[in-house]
DNA sequence: ATTATTAGTTTCATATAATGAAACTCAGTT
DNA sequence: AACTGAGTTTCATTATATGAAACTAATAAT
């Protein structure tokens, strides 16, 4: 598992030496785990380059896992139709061990992003979407995934310890909303609401997100009762698909 | 491996009992299969109702595999070009162990189809895509790729044995063109080129496909030049990001 | 209420497979 | 011709997976 990671994390075909370099295991130990992977399908080995890509069982899976199990498809009718409201950047996100993961996005210029530009992933606790999923996890996962946290600063206004972010997730939690203000990045802010389930539990957000060249946040505020109502309406279709939490 | 394609092919969330009714392996052996795969968030388990599904690492793979080491991203803006100029849907395809993966789509009404409608596997002997993949394949890997056929007759215009297929392929060979004539579904007609890279290695096929009720097979002739045009393009970028084989 | 039935989980002696140091092969160098 | 270094194989050692059976907890039938 650890070396398809290792593999994905290269963002091209990959020499067997590269990942002997970057990975804990002996040679031969390795040597195997490749052979079997690639055996299985899970990689590509290019003979003539010498090479290891991600392969096609991969895609296949891949298609279940984005199809059944992630909000983005049950997702993506309200998503489109809030962004043709709005005309701004709609992201959908979902957690995945106190990082926000982007199941989808929607950009107001180029249209969806396809899982080719989703897929990334963003630290929790410095996003509008990772902010409020924070807020709404249980007690116990929510300590769990800031445990892991490292808290970068990137920007001037990002939290640099967990005592500001526990006050604000306190605060978003009873706001239902929380706002990103250039706090992942300079320029960029957002506004963001949970998906939640009948029983008050989380399993991803929606944001809208603009450049302070155009908005402030207070014009993003304007858009709150659509943005909620995006995300309840998503709630009760994950509800009925009874997409996991990824808690 | 097995477990997770199991898991794929249920397409919702599934019960550990529903995976051990379709599974091979003893009762204690699939328990701890399916609890590692969940540690290692390969899946994701719903303590509630107490089913597994696809977990949040697989599409974050996923995303890398399919970004990557697929075809998709590289040729999606010709795709995307081809199809705006002849108005009808185009599939873009790489070969699996003789089976046909549906990398890309983009149908004429509905804009691309994202990974959730792409992903799909159709058998390699009875459609566009994949009889000119296979007719450009090395004779060994298509030896072995026909090998794990058992032909389908699908409609009364499929192959329904190597003899008459292996002729067709030479023919396809020699034509750098194949057509699907109902072969797969009645009333979907298609032609297909390969995408070769300059040692006339098959990577892909690219086919334009439209209904009978549209147009004729002689109709499609009339778009061979510009489809040829885009398989050539896309083969071109595919050798510069050394996209994957996957022969 | 009591007993069957079934789904999910744990145990443990046994068998099996993973491990990695070292040795080997075969390019492409120096 | 000897050297490097990437990739591959060997094999005795060690750890790990295996699955029959037993257990638990929940639901259904009597």
């Amino acid at each position: 598992m650890q070396v398809l990671d290792q593999v994905a994390s290269f963002k091209r075909p990959v020499r067997f030496s590269e990942l002997l370099a970057n990975s804990p295991f002996p040679k031969p130990t390795l040597y195997r785990f490749v052979q079997t992977l690639t055996n299985q399908g899970m990689l590509a080995f290019d003979a003539e380059r010498q090479t290891y890509s991600m392969g096609l069982r991969l895609v296949r899976l891949a298609h279940a896992a984005w199809r059944h199990s992630s909000l983005a498809s049950v997702a993506r009718p309200f998503i489109e139709a809030l962004a043709e409201k709005i005309g701004e950047s709609i992201h959908l996100a979902q957690i995945d061990n106190g990082h926000v993961l982007f199941v989808d996005k929607y950009r107001a210029t180029d249209k969806f992003d396809t899982l080719a530009q989703a897929g990334k992933i963003a630290p929790g606790y410095c996003t509008g979407v990772g902010k409020v999923i924070l807020a709404f996890m249980p007690e116990c996962a929510q300590k769990r995934a800031l445990d892991e946290q490292s808290f970068v600063a990137y920007t001037p206004n990002t939290h640099r310890d967990r005592t500001t972010l526990a006050t604000e997730l306190s605060i978003i939690r009873k706001a239902r909303v929380a706002y990103d203000r250039e706090e992942h990045e300079l320029g960029i802010i957002s506004i963001a609401c949970p998906i939640l389930t009948g029983q008050e539990q989380v399993v991803g957000a929606v944001s809208i997100a603009t450049s302070t060249n155009r908005y402030g946040i207070d014009d993003l505020k304007k858009h709150w009762p659509d943005l909620c109502d995006t995300a309840n309406s998503i709630g009760a279709q994950a509800e009925l698909w009874q997409v996991p939490t990824w808690g």
